[in-house]
DNA sequence: TACAATCATGACAGATTTGTGACTGCATAG
DNA sequence: CTATGCAGTCACAAATCTGTCATGATTGTA
């Protein structure tokens, strides 16, 4: 989950932001001052700062400017005001974007977003089914078991996917076909066996332990556990 | 210096903005057809894109989504409206930021700056990727491996820089057509095919151990691994 | 234990996908 | 105009995956 920094004086507003932010999945910090949040951000893993620029002892403008000397760390700068030389001001003092409040929801979430999507330092997981030891990678159409890769075929491949992705669910042989073939298909019940055998003797071969994982269970079907 | 495509069905909007940029050091590509401007992209370096949203044909919205189908250069997008739901709107299709006119040279220069300041060595480092022995100069649209250095066709080119760009990673015949094509091209899938054959030959020919590298997913498409 | 149902396995046929050569069209340069 | 090189299409051969069948092994049950 991504950390987002909020910095304005008021408590209120910053409890009304985190509200707005917490559905979106974000965490929230909140910090009521400039120079305290400076600390935050040298010691916290935080993706986004939410910055407003009305604020006592240290203004917005500057802080940005601080924040500029150690972090690349994105900005948003918050301010009531709509003058335009608000904004040149914000950005030339190293802030990523600009909000005039009020502000709604959703203009508050598109923009987190925007930015966030220049950053994507966190993995993509979509594209990885991970159980136990083994991770089925989805951009390579291989199957992972600790330093063992081997590549499937593609109805292999979408076997394991639906095997894996509900482990210790018993499917049937029926089920695996709808998995992986056309729902229409005429495909013989008993080819599933055959694809099921291909993946096991290439797993045994490279190595993997798959009798303990890939089970048959009699009179049903197949089951990961 | 760095090059801005300026999207926009008046010419005369495109010459304003042309002269409110050319003294902020910038270079200006005029295109007022949003197909057309996509067709660009992918030929010219662009390091961001000023997209206006009132557009007959294709409006702002779809030209941005083609637009993050295969790059992810900054894009602004320009209005005359304010509706908040128009800004929500740019920002999910994937713009980076958003501009009302009218607009003053100061708000647009800024603006401008603001989203560069995240690209900053990005020219560099696109034109050329490295990927253990080989380098894939964008300059000469070619390709090196130690001391031998061949010239590639455009196709060819850009079918390379997806593969090596995400090693490992299978592309499906279709990813690769998007990569190298314009998105609506009507090419026949095996096209593909036809490139990574003339690929093959003329790397083989030079003694790049391509087979090694350019491999062929069985089933789904190509990878370089 | 004996029997019936179910599954694993090997061999092979069939289907699908890919590689390759040959050809056309198009644009460009000389 | 012609020559050249690139892009795209097609047809057929080659490679590889998929599906079927027969047979023997395994499992559950009476």
């Amino acid at each position: 989950m991504r950390t987002i920094l909020l910095i304005d004086d008021e408590q209120r507003m910053l409890d009304l932001i985190e509200l707005f932010l917490i559905p979106h999945g974000f965490k929230c910090i909140k910090e009521t001052s400039g120079k305290k949040a400076l600390g935050i951000l040298k010691k916290e893993k935080v993706s986004l700062v939410l910055l407003d620029i009305m604020m006592p002892e240290m203004d917005g403008w500057e802080v940005c400017e601080k924040i500029r000397e150690f972090s690349d760390v994105p900005v948003i700068m918050l301010t009531a005001r709509t003058d335009k030389l608000d904004l040149v001001k914000g950005l030339e003092s190293g802030a990523d974007d600009y909000i005039t409040k009020p502000f709604d929801e959703r203009e508050l979430s598109a923009r987190v977003n925007a930015l966030l999507r220049r950053f994507p330092k966190e993995e993509k997981e979509t594209e990885m089914i991970i159980y136990g030891d083994f991770r089925l990678d989805k951009e390579t159409y291989s199957l992972q078991y600790r330093d063992l890769k081997v590549p499937l075929t593609l109805k292999e491949f979408f076997i394991v996917e639906a095997l894996i992705s509900r482990p210790t669910k018993t499917y049937t042989r029926e089920q695996l076909l709808h998995a992986a073939w056309d729902y229409n298909t005429y495909t013989d019940i008993r080819t599933v066996d055959s694809h099921i055998r291909n993946l096991r003797d290439k797993l045994k071969t490279t190595g993997f332990p798959i009798d303990e994982f890939l089970k048959t269970v009699w009179g049903i079907g197949y089951k990961w556990s």
